[in-house]
RNA sequence: GCGGGUGUAGCUCAGUGGUAGAGCGUCACGUUGCCAACGUGAAUGUCGUGAGUUCGAAUCUCAUCACCCGCUCCA
């Protein structure tokens, strides 16, 4: 990587802490890593930014290929599903199980088709997983189980663990299992309760036979250490921690538009082709969280399913299904650029071959090249995703092989309608309009400033008496009280004019307003633009329509 | 997850076993008439955290957390 764009980076990281667009979550405590909190500029950032996608997608959106118009609606889904919804998207079962890789030929295998769980019961924590190591050495197995179990019958996995623990069934509530990707060895947390509902928790250290003593079926190759990879967090709904209550936090907010399809379709007279959409909190538990805010494990996506005609029912004055992906895709990209990602550093990317998911029929990600990286990174992915969700709910929640079909009066015929799906991370897409619109400009007094789109910017417009005497805060104060009632606006008399100015620099707010002597001989007061310093004098009357000129973009 | 590096004020960093520092920023007052001006003053530190060694630790040792870099991973 280029060092001078890992400084640019390092820059950028400074300014957002520096004037608020971004902190590390729970700084005072150490951090916690993948996780980041917005401070007040980049609070108003992001907000513009979901607003400026629901204004454009949802309430105002374009017109559709061959002038066709359609609807676009809302949903706002709740974070934790039931859990049934993650085995039918696939996100619990094909992801859930640790698996080990040969590092020879690369095919990847089930750990449990290697190893065995050996629980060895010890009377005190150990602290380190080298005490782990010498404590098991020393101290007879109480069980080995196929660790298959675990995730194929868990509550078969659980009876067998709670009968070589001598833990009375009735009194068991819960298991949690950890240790795997530290290398083979852990514990397990026990929750149990005595008769009067005295909850005790203890942990018992557990040794996951090594797979070394494995070697790959296909090449006979070295396997690494089994590693887990399901990626969604846990939790348990109701207060009793029965593995029959587990629960996850939602990986991406898709499901709850495919669950809700049919409450939709019922209740708001949309009709194909339609769009629904969502914005909200997703979470995926990253193994290596990094890259700033890029990669977190708590992030905000912004997310479209937008159902067609598939392409056999189409008649010809349809949009078929690829039309429409198409138009999304070129939607989608015109979209970022209209909002000052202007740079070649957006890059659309068609996904060729086995990059595609099996039923994906095409897939665009629009990608962007960060400071941070000589590689572009995914902002959106536009996926044209065939008929396989609302089939795999179908399938799943219905047990109908047709999945959820609808009725087509017009075409008179059933069918699953096809999914065009716009993916977007509202953080990432934040983070690339905070990395386009810094810019150094040596030859400036305050060389850093930020070049956002004036929608996006957190702050629009800045009121300042040049000095903080002669009567000049008396006629700055009222043009402010107007200003703010349009746009979010600041007020500054302290200090130099020139620091005042430098401030808004960093905050990326497109004007400022400077009341001066002259402001009392003629009623003017001059207009300074963020980004070529250069200042204009209009009147003062006419600061409200100059600004929605300007900002009515 | 593995290996390497880093962690001292809001930021950038100095401080190699003996009183916690500088520049910039922030705030106050004064001054100031258009781009981080100037003067005076002030606030801000669990020296990442925890243990150990020592009469004494920001400094040495160990652990841990976070961040950065390279692998790995990214459905």
């Amino acid at each position: 990587m280029a060092t001078d764009t890992k400084a640019v980076m390092e820059k950028i990281v400074a300014l957002c802490k520096r004037r608020g667009f971004i902190f590390q979550s729970s700084e005072i405590y150490g951090g916690i890593a993948g996780f980041w909190d917005y401070g007040p500029l980049g609070t108003e950032l992001k907000r513009n930014i979901k607003d400026a996608w629901w204004n454009d997608m949802v309430q105002n959106p374009p017109i559709g290929p061959r002038g066709k118009e359609f609807q676009m609606v809302g949903v706002d889904c709740s974070i934790i599903m039931n859990p049934k919804v993650w085995e039918a998207s696939g996100h619990v079962g094909g992801f859930s199980d640790p698996m080990v890789d040969c590092k020879e030929c690369k095919a990847r295998f089930r750990a449990d088709q290697f190893s065995r769980l050996v629980i060895r019961q010890i009377n005190s924590v150990p602290k380190t997983i080298d005490d782990l190591r010498s404590h098991l050495e020393d101290v007879e197995p109480k069980a080995d189980i196929l660790a298959e179990d675990h995730f194929s019958d868990p509550q078969e996995y659980t009876k067998q663990i709670c009968s070589a623990l001598r833990i009375k069934k009735p009194t068991f509530e819960a298991l949690t299992i950890s240790g795997y990707a530290a290398g083979g060895s852990g514990s397990l947390g026990i929750l149990t309760s005595d008769k009067n509902e005295q909850f005790s928790y203890r942990q018992v250290p557990v040794l996951l036979d090594s797979t070394s003593k494995y070697r790959c079926p296909r090449c006979n190759g070295e396997l690494t250490e089994p590693r887990q990879f399901n990626l969604m967090f846990q939790t348990y709904v109701g207060a009793l921690q029965d593995a029959s209550c587990i629960a996850y936090l939602r990986p991406e907010t898709a499901q709850g538009i495919f669950a809700n399809f049919k409450n939709v379709m019922d209740s708001s007279r949309v009709r194909i082709p339609f769009g629904i959409a969502q914005i909200g909190k997703s979470f995926r538990n990253e193994i290596n969280p990094r890259n700033y805010t890029f990669r977190s494990r708590e992030f905000e996506q912004m997310e479209i399913e937008f159902f067609c005609t598939p392409e056999e029912h189409c008649t010809d004055d349809d949009v078929t299904p690829m039309e429409w992906y198409e138009f999304w895709r070129d939607v989608r990209i015109k979209w970022y650029e209209s909002l000052n990602i202007k740079s070649d550093k957006l890059r659309p990317r068609q996904q060729e071959g086995d990059e595609l998911a099996h039923y994906s029929k095409a897939c665009t990600d629009i990608e962007y090249l960060f400071p941070f990286s000589d590689e572009t990174q995914e902002l959106e992915g536009v996926a044209h995703r065939g008929c396989y969700d609302l089939s795999q709910h179908g399938k799943h929640a219905k047990g109908k092989e047709d999945g959820f079909s609808i009725y087509d009066d017009e075409r008179k015929a059933k069918y699953v309608p096809h999914v065009i799906e716009p993916s977007a991370g509202a953080d990432r897409f934040t983070l690339a309009t905070i990395c386009e619109a810094y810019t150094v400009d040596e030859s400036r007094p305050s060389p850093e400033f930020m070049r956002f789109h004036p929608r996006l910017a957190p702050i629009k417009a800045a009121v300042f008496p040049l000095v903080a005497k002669d009567g000049m805060p008396e006629i700055a104060e009222p043009i402010f009280r107007e200003i703010k009632k349009l746009y979010p606006a600041q007020f500054d008399s302290k200090q130099s004019i020139g620091k005042r100015y430098a401030r808004m620099d960093e905050a990326g707010t497109p004007y400022c307003f400077t009341i001066d002597g002259q402001t009392k001989e003629d009623n003017t007061i001059t207009v300074r633009d963020r980004d070529t310093g250069e200042q204009t004098r209009i009147s003062k009357e006419s600061v409200g329509n100059f600004l929605r000129e300007k900002l009515s973009i």
